[in-house]
RNA sequence: GCCUGGGUGGUGGAACUGGUAGACACGCAGGACUUAAAAUCCUGUGAGCCGAAACGCUCGUAUGGGUUCGAUUCCCAUCCCAGGUACCA
């Protein structure tokens, strides 16, 4: 038995303890009740972990150590998002198979996740990476390949059911998520196709599907990449500019979900602010589409989405997107140059440019007029770039009245602006986009309101076949290819039909895994095609049809591994049905916010297809979702002098009185901002030994400053070193005390030594330091003694509850200082302390466990204290007696006293008479077990 | 601009449904122990004022107003910070 805190030698015995028993190891136990609290897996990125990323992990393992005192079963596992750019970049610079890089970043950080002492059942690791695994992701893709989405039963269904409903009723009145211009046929036509015809139109349907789509193509990577992979114009990772470009690419019908996806978000327990992303980012917009004529011109019409179908008298103009494909044949020969001259300055402006210039009005008019439906009024059609091609159809209608972009425009192009509704006003100024009054100037609507003007209109227009009631997302289906290697092959090939055309066909599920080929090198080919048409010329299918060479896109593989971890071994499923019957879905997960609209959106999307299929129980698959708050860095500073002959280094404090400039330090050689000079002249080369240090009050004072945490800004820390010195109970207990979980905070060392502190407190309740004694007594407790301990106990379960995980730490350190105050010893109390702390501080707590000579084994599965309110029973509560809201005094009272017989107490007491000074209260107001207030009259 | 959070000592933060603002910790100052240092322990620490001192007083949770016996907490307006989003018709 050791006596002093000996945090390593401890640390790496129970580390060992649990692999070797396998503590954590999770099962199916139908007796008693699941917990499943999952991490956002990590990318495995070359430069390991800093002392950011843990943050998240020592919350979720805090919480699967709590359940587990608590009697649940708790599935608590970790793995690696594998797939991704930087080995695969990795590989292009060096040729080393991307394979390797991600094999040895994976060793570190289950290394670094291990020193942490996590309780992860690490026999369920998953890899993405790993053709066990991604047999699976490739598996789901077949599944979504033979499925369409029944809007009728609003779920999808398997291929073959369409084939039923076609070959019974055609196309004609389907209610099915599809491609806009696929062809509606009757029965007859369908039945009359032969099967390579059939196969063809069936296309349109599956959830996966071939589509030239518009897509954001990033010559700098050599690959498509999704909307959220790009941030402002340029790509999210390595910032190269990104390009519209029309590729025939893989996409996911997403958008078949769009309102299962919104109406989902009511029942699950994450923050406002993440559903308000994924509800903005879905956009939906309820409207109308209603259709134009032209005039001179009778074979198009030109339809505009509108959400104030209310507001069409008030047309004055219409507007184009200037990469609408009519511009051409829509505009006449006056005024062709200016047309051709508008949309080329529009094609040349970047969406940097685009976005800086918001308020600009530009615009060009074609010549031509369009006709407005309800009134024949003949308006100005115009190409504009307010108007985006991605968006509804590409075509607004220009309402200057009630829109102040529409206002805007009108105003610039001096259009008539027509008032509409009798409450709008001062059209002088700026648009008014009320929807209160009665209409005016509307004809058939005139004297209604909004309401019942919206519905006359949409049932006009429906009667008169020119317009409908819709509704509109901004979400796009998901483009699902990637021009790159490191990433699961897609399981199709492509046969000729007779035609020529090449057709997808899927693998069979019996040729899973389809693993990826080698490759020479891990560029695209001379020929512009994927780092896949490199593969050897036998590699196809049944030794014929060509393989599709695109992989699939990083969210992929984590968008449904949650559920690989819960039967992680399988063979013949992704898990079996035990499995997901008995864990079902994620209790608690946690993970990054930068993940808000990418991952939780198409996991969503994933598990809602699964669930449609009846392979999974749940809608959604994580019902409380944290945020962990990112950690930022800070940084620190030296101030050298500018104009001086020798290297002079100024304090902080004395900086303003120099003429100085600032650089930046290495964090780990400063302590609480004070500059471990020897060590900094050590560590740069350009600091001669001979530097000067201008001190205050003998110390070199550094400045400091928030920034991101980077290599460059000398302000990364990493938990190795801070285990290597405190261990990785204190800076599991340090990390939960810096703040709230969800809060961003800087990263500051300076204070660790307060929870070390702390723990070294809880050692020496159980030894004495000096001595080398371990003091623990069997005596009973005093009520005192209990008292502490169960106040600590309420607390540290009601915040544990709540995710407070911060304050269970300030808890348990009073509770341990006024233990130590009444120099407790006592197994019967510190037994049930230390099992409070143990999820905290794992390790020094199964070693404290040993030390009260507690059943073999580990602390792990022991009993969560339970709270005995009779022992906080005081019978005295001290109520603070205030006046007008200020707390003058305090006064005990029986805790059976009525509130009357308080107001007379409190009343006769010679302090209150003194303050009252003869004068009666105008009232006083006696809250029981909380406070006495009275009121002077004023 | 819009959406979502947030603004409390020198610092990180606490205060659950309105009820003693600043818990806990860092830092700082002073003291004890020690030859000394480390470690540990004790005391003090929001600002200002009165006083020899105990005691006491005033102000104080971004700013201004309101509701209330009582507001960090609820309401209105303004300012600032962070995250998200953006000519979305």
């Amino acid at each position: 038995m050791r006596s002093e805190y000996q945090f390593s030698e401890i640390e790496k015995q129970w580390q060992a303890f649990w692999a070797e028993h396998q503590t954590f190891q999770a099962q199916v136990n139908p007796n008693k009740p699941k917990y499943y609290v999952l991490d956002m897996f990590p990318y495995p990125s070359g430069a390991g972990l800093h002392v950011g990323h843990p943050l998240g992990y020592i919350a979720s393992d805090i919480m699967a150590r709590y359940k587990r005192l608590q009697g649940h079963e708790v599935l608590h596992p970790m793995g690696f998002d594998s797939f991704g750019l930087p080995a695969e970049q990795y590989a292009i610079q060096t040729g080393q198979h991307p394979a390797i890089t991600t094999e040895e970043n994976i060793t570190r950080y289950i290394q670094q996740l291990k020193n942490m002492g996590f309780s992860f059942d690490w026999s369920r690791e998953v890899r993405t990476s790993d053709a066990s695994y991604y047999q699976w992701t490739q598996w789901i893709f077949m599944q979504l390949f033979n499925s369409w989405y029944n809007q009728e039963t609003d779920r999808a269904e398997s291929i073959e059911s369409l084939e039923g409903i076609l070959a019974q009723k055609g196309s004609i009145g389907l209610k099915a998520v599809c491609d806009e211009e696929v062809a509606r046929i009757s029965a007859e036509s369908w039945n009359a196709m032969n099967e390579e015809e059939k196969y063809a139109y069936l296309l349109n349907f599956r959830l996966a599907y071939l589509d030239d789509s518009v897509v954001n193509w990033c010559p700098g990577l050599g690959t498509v990449l999704a909307n959220d992979e790009v941030k402002d114009g340029l790509s999210e990772r390595g910032g190269f500019p990104v390009e519209q470009k029309k590729m025939r690419q893989w996409s996911m019908r997403i958008t078949a979900y769009a309102d299962r996806l919104l109406r989902g978000l009511e029942e699950v327990d994450w923050s406002d602010s993440l559903k308000e992303q994924q509800r903005n980012w879905i956009g939906k917009s309820v409207g109308a589409e209603v259709e134009f004529d032209i005039e001179n011109i009778t074979d198009k019409k030109i339809k505009v989405f509108t959400t104030r179908v209310d507001t069409i008298y008030g047309v004055s103009f219409m507007v184009l997107a200037p990469e609408h494909e009519w511009v051409d044949s829509l505009t006449t020969p006056e005024q062709k140059d200016a047309v051709e001259a508008y949309v080329t300055w529009a094609k040349s402006r970047s969406e940097l440019d685009r976005m800086s210039e918001v308020k600009q009005v530009s615009g060009v008019f074609t010549g031509t007029y369009v006709l407005n439906p309800v009134n024949q009024a003949r308006v100005p059609l115009f190409l504009a770039d307010y108007v985006l091609a991605g968006y509804g159809t590409g075509a607004v209608m220009g309402v200057p009245s009630g829109d102040q972009r529409d206002w805007n425009f009108a105003k610039h192009f001096d259009l008539p602006i027509i008032p509409i509704l009798d409450a709008q006003k001062d059209m002088d100024k700026q648009a008014d986009a009320t929807k209160e009054g009665k209409y005016i100037n509307s004809g058939m609507i005139d004297g209604m309101g909004y309401k019942e003007a919206t519905q006359t209109l949409i049932v006009w227009m429906e009667n008169h076949g020119i317009g409908k009631g819709k509704i509109q997302y901004r979400m796009r289906n998901a483009v699902f290819s990637r021009q790159r290697y490191w990433g699961e092959p897609v399981p199709v090939y492509f046969k000729p039909n007779a035609k020529g055309d090449l057709l997808p066909y899927l693998i069979q599920e019996s040729e899973l895994p389809f693993e990826l080929p080698k490759i020479d090198k891990y560029l695209p080919t001379e020929t512009g095609e994927p780092p896949l048409g490199r593969a050897s010329a036998d590699w196809k299918y049944q030794g014929l049809y060509d393989y599709e060479w695109s992989t699939m896109p990083g969210w992929a593989g984590s968008s449904w591994y949650w559920y690989r971890y819960m039967d992680a071994q399988n063979k013949s499923e992704f898990a079996s049905k035990e499995a997901i019957d008995y864990w079902q879905a994620v209790d608690l997960y946690i993970g990054g916010s930068e993940h808000a609209t990418g991952h939780l959106l198409y996991s969503r999307f994933w598990n809602k297809f699964l669930k449609d299929l009846g392979y999974v129980k749940e809608e959604e698959f994580a019902k409380k979702l944290i945020n962990q708050g990112m950690i930022q860095g800070r940084s620190n500073f030296v101030y050298r002098l500018k104009n001086s002959e020798k290297v002079t280094f100024v304090s902080h404090g004395l900086k303003n009185q120099y003429d100085v400039v600032a650089l930046h330090v290495d964090v780990n050689i400063v302590e609480n901002d004070v500059l471990d000079i020897e060590a900094f002249k050590r560590s740069r080369k350009d600091v001669p030994t001979d530097a000067e240090f201008i001190l205050e009050q003998g110390k070199y004072v550094c400045g400091w400053e928030v920034e991101k945490m980077s290599k460059s800004k000398f302000n990364v820390v990493n938990p190795d070193d801070l285990i290597a010195k405190y261990g990785a109970d204190t800076l599991r207990v340090y990390e939960m005390f810096l703040g709230p979980l969800e809060q961003f905070k800087p990263w500051n060392t300076n204070s660790i030594s307060g929870s070390h502190n702390f723990l070294r407190k809880v050692w020496r309740l159980f030894f004495d330091e000096t001595t080398q004694k371990c003091h623990l007594v069997d005596q009973t407790a005093t009520a005192d003694e209990l008292r502490v301990l169960h106040t600590a106990i309420r607390k540290v379960q009601e915040d544990l509850d709540r995710y407070s995980f911060n304050t269970v730490v300030s808890t348990l350190m009073i509770c341990v200082n006024e233990l130590g105050q009444l120099k407790c010893h006592k197994k019967s109390i510190l037994r049930e302390l230390v099992i409070m702390l143990s999820p905290y501080a794992p390790h020094i707590s199964e070693e404290l466990w040993v030390a009260l000579s507690e059943e073999p084994g580990t602390i792990s599965y022991a009993s969560f204290p339970v709270f005995n309110p009779a022992l906080l029973v005081e019978d005295e509560f001290k109520y603070p007696i205030s006046f007008n809201g200020k707390v003058r005094l305090t006064l005990p009272f029986s805790s059976t006293a009525s509130p009357l017989e308080i107001e007379a107490g409190v009343l006769a007491d010679a302090q209150v008479q003194k303050i009252l000074d003869g004068v009666a209260p105008a009232k006083v107001i006696v809250v029981p077990k909380r406070i006495v207030n009275i009121v002077l009259a004023k």
